[in-house]
DNA sequence: GGAGTTGTTGTGAGCGCTAACAATCGTCCC
DNA sequence: GGGACGATTGTTAGCGCTCACAACAACTCC
């Protein structure tokens, strides 16, 4: 019977919509009352309520969202701006989000970033804010993001996710110098004298923050502090870093700012001949999910993104629902997960 | 000057927004030639227009999206329902969707799927809907989701991204039988007598359809037909796989149906002392990014997933247009990328 | 010089909903 | 038994915009 209603109304070629007013005369009640069983208010009579729902279903009416966020002034929609969502991260982080969203029953928005420049992230807040959207949660690891967000959250809550701390805007990152630290104390642990470093690009604030990290760990241990190496987190500048670090002899131990680097690092390592972990410990950074298969078996920090696109969409929830009280910062633990590629030093 | 402007309008508490009538009062016209001016309408006098858009600027007035979406029955808004969004091939279709959306003037609204039911499709597609979204994009690799497809688009227009053939939606997809009959020839040409192959999730449209081309060209060519493994398209899978093929002296070489079970597979064959491509050839497909830095660097199928979801947007956005012929399906031709992990077959 | 043009601007009526208020009905209490 | 009160429902205004149409100018043309 209902699909008979349904092939009707397609029938019957131009037949606008149900709107509200269709249900309630159906339902032989008024408009408001309509409304009222739509948004959960209390006070509607039991039957009243079936009988309402039963003409919704019938007519398989949709309320207008458009209306209703003009009417209410809420568009139940929140914005993310993210940079590269191809990345393993941000696309992490934005699964994250979206389910959050989903559970707290807002919808996402999104609109990604090609470049860090500021003005990009300018105009990506700004046109968010012409969608309407109550909110915004910003992934943009970028050192140049944080000074952004303090000047665009104006007017519309805003929270980074994984970006660098700021006074004016709540925060949710995961701690990259613990992560570093781990990663550092690891190898040293095994005996290693120092500890090179891969790392990321230094407009990354994770970059800064493992370089800060490992840095102090190896001072702290009174251990020599090379040269890092900087690449773009690809496998390509891993690869090159790699060839560089593969001549040289005196490299015993790795930290790589990432997976993906550190893939291509093990590649020229391996074409090289120094063999991983007899020859050079190597530790990676995220615990992408192939990690565990790299040759050999990567020891690496886990970092978990989808949980930090969560919690940064809690956040902004919270302050949503009025919550406002300084802007909070969440740190999140990495995780060290050891595996087959780092090992104790060969005795010379 | 506009500085100032904004600061009292902050200062005096409870300003409410700017709308439309206020920027009309300022630049001393009606509010519909005020419209006109943002709705680049033609026929408005030029200096007209220079006074409205000062005015504007002034009162830093941001059209309502709710009013306008109610009133022009647009939205302005794309939805997009996407499988596992972690993955790169949807990442990257995402990516590619949201920047041609947005050159096209649309938000994008996206919903992720954690699992590929009927239902969990169909829900996402009725909240999109419920946002008023003009039109979805689908990326639904999953064989269950070509029958929910015609069954969902009811009402708005839908394009499937990657998608099973289905005769009433429009589709834009990779042709998956091309690339494996590309990697099997690839791997007969060398001189191997047939051509083993590791499969995706029988449930995957991407997974039949290389099965059936590697199945094909294998016939074609009067080579035997081994049974093909499949597995989940992750690391680990290939890796379990791997062990098996392994084991097996017969194989010299594998078509393997996305990279990342390569990956695994690699491991695999490297643990059990097979070598690549000396003892065993292999063939991945896809070509993401650490592909090239695999060991060995692995040959494999690249796809466009970028220009995938760019054309998907673009299909959409041309059925708005009301450019609504039948619907059309659109077939990109992926291309082999010839790296080390494929060799001539040894004479024994 | 009047009728048609074209270009430019204004007027009024909604779009479909929610929020504030008003109305109605029974109930309870002393 | 009358007034207060709670539960339920209806009425009335907008929310801020776009669309269709009307109005008016300044031209053109025969």
């Amino acid at each position: 019977m209902s699909a008979k209603v349904i092939t009707v109304t397609q029938d019957s070629a131009p037949t606008r919509l149900p709107v509200m007013a269709d249900v309630a005369r159906l339902a032989g009640v008024s408009h408001q009352t309509v409304s009222r069983v739509l948004n959960d208010h209390p006070n509607v009579a039991a039957p009243t309520r079936t009988r309402v729902l039963a003409a919704i279903r019938e007519l398989n009416y949709r309320p207008n969202s458009a209306a209703r966020a003009l009417a209410s002034k809420r568009s139940k929609t929140l914005g993310v701006v993210s940079f590269d969502t191809t990345l393993y991260g941000p696309a992490s982080m934005l699964y994250g989000i979206e389910r959050a969203a989903r559970s707290a029953d807002y919808f996402i928005s999104i609109v990604s970033l090609s470049s860090m420049a500021r003005r990009s992230v300018l105009e990506a807040v700004e046109r968010l804010r012409e969608q309407a959207v109550e909110g915004i949660v910003v992934i943009a690891p970028q050192i140049s993001a944080s000074g952004v967000l303090a000047q665009a959250g104006d007017g519309v809550p805003l929270v980074g996710a994984g970006c660098g701390l700021t006074e004016r805007v709540p925060l949710v990152a995961i701690d990259q110098r613990a992560g570093a630290a781990m990663a550092t104390r690891h190898l040293l642990d095994l005996g290693h004298r120092t500890v090179h470093h891969v790392a990321g690009p230094a407009s990354w604030l994770d970059a800064t923050g493992r370089i800060a990290g490992w840095r102090s760990t190896l001072e702290g241990a009174g251990a020599p502090v090379p040269e890092p190496l900087s690449g773009d987190w690809s496998a390509r500048s891993g690869f090159e870093l790699g060839q560089r670090i593969a001549a040289d002899a005196e490299v015993t131990a790795v930290f790589c700012a990432n997976d993906q680097m550190t893939q291509g690092l093990l590649r020229a390592l391996h074409e090289a001949g120094r063999r991983v972990p007899e020859d050079i410990s190597v530790v990676g950074f995220d615990d992408i999910p192939e990690a565990a298969y790299f040759i050999p078996p990567l020891t690496t920090v886990r970092q978990d993104f989808g949980e930090l696109g969560r919690r940064a969409l809690e956040l902004l929830v919270a302050r949503l629902a009025g919550n406002s009280g300084p802007p909070g910062q969440v740190l999140i633990q990495p995780e060290l997960v050891v595996r087959a590629s780092a090992r104790p030093v060969a005795r010379a």
